[in-house]
DNA sequence: AATAAAAATGTAATTATTACAAATATGTAA
DNA sequence: TTACATATTTGTAATAATTACATTTTTATT
């Protein structure tokens, strides 16, 4: 996605494409890697010496109310963001801590207790070591 | 569960049942309500006056691990606990910011992505409205 | 260019959690 | 019981993520 579309889906969630916003959404989509907001300040800050953390703060807050980003809170200690919003789980790894993808069928999955309950948003965290990090402890 | 269960639970999982970790497992497991830190000390100091915040987050991190109570993260800013570790499911509503149980069953679903990790945990956590609060604004 | 509105900034405040050292309680051996 | 070692609890300070808010800068419109 470039940064023109960008900017069109951000007019059409009635989002006004600011430099700034632009260069968090690109970000965002082009890093999969699921940052937190220090790690997107640090490294837009580079581009944008006059960017301020409260900037980021207040965009992403403005991305996710606007359903454009979601926020993964795997962790108790801070907030995750998103640009994928199709359907998928996240795992993080004890170990590394890294934050993957993954893919889960949520349709057809057996719940009960939430009649008449509205349902916005389906979060599926899962815990434990990747695989990466299993081989390596394997090996040494 | 009464007073001496709950103490020999901790002794089997080697962890010295002191007035202070009874009293707060106790709570845990009679409210259902996945309360925050401040909810649990708030509630103890009325019986233990010399109890501090500390010992409540202490005990929590100890419980949770020795696998005796879930961590709830569905909020951003805050940790809820659960003594409930059976599979369940977490449901917050936006409007009233009250956590529902709901039964799910994970065995089935349809995954990929993970293969060779060893998945530990997996917590799934659902948003939305609660049928009172729908049922509330419809009349009013 | 003048003006108004929106966005970004910097700083301070808030709040959840952790670190840590001191105090207290507990259990055991003499 | 007393002395001692160990575990638990406490109180305070430090850390760190997030928000509040007033000021400055940018943008769009007349
Ligand atoms: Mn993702
Ligand atoms: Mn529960
Ligand atoms: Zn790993
Ligand atoms: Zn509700």
């Amino acid at each position: 996605m470039d940064r023109n579309s960008i900017s069109n889906q951000l007019i059409k969630n009635n989002i006004k494409p600011s430099y700034a916003r632009i260069k968090i959404m690109e970000y965002l989509i082009q890093q999969k890697n699921h940052p937190n907001v220090d790690e997107i300040y640090t490294e837009l800050v580079k581009d944008i010496p006059t960017l301020s953390k409260t900037t980021v703060y207040n965009t992403l807050n403005l991305f996710n109310e606007a359903g454009l980003i979601k926020v993964i809170t795997i962790e108790e200690n801070e907030a995750r963001f998103d640009a994928d919003t199709s359907e998928h789980g996240h795992f993080k790894c004890e170990n590394c801590n890294k934050i993957y993808d993954f893919f889960v069928k949520l349709e057809g999955i057996e719940i009960s207790g939430l009649e008449n309950f509205k349902i916005r948003q389906k979060d599926i965290f899962f815990k434990g070591i990747c695989a990466k990090c299993i081989n390596y402890i394997n090996n040494n």
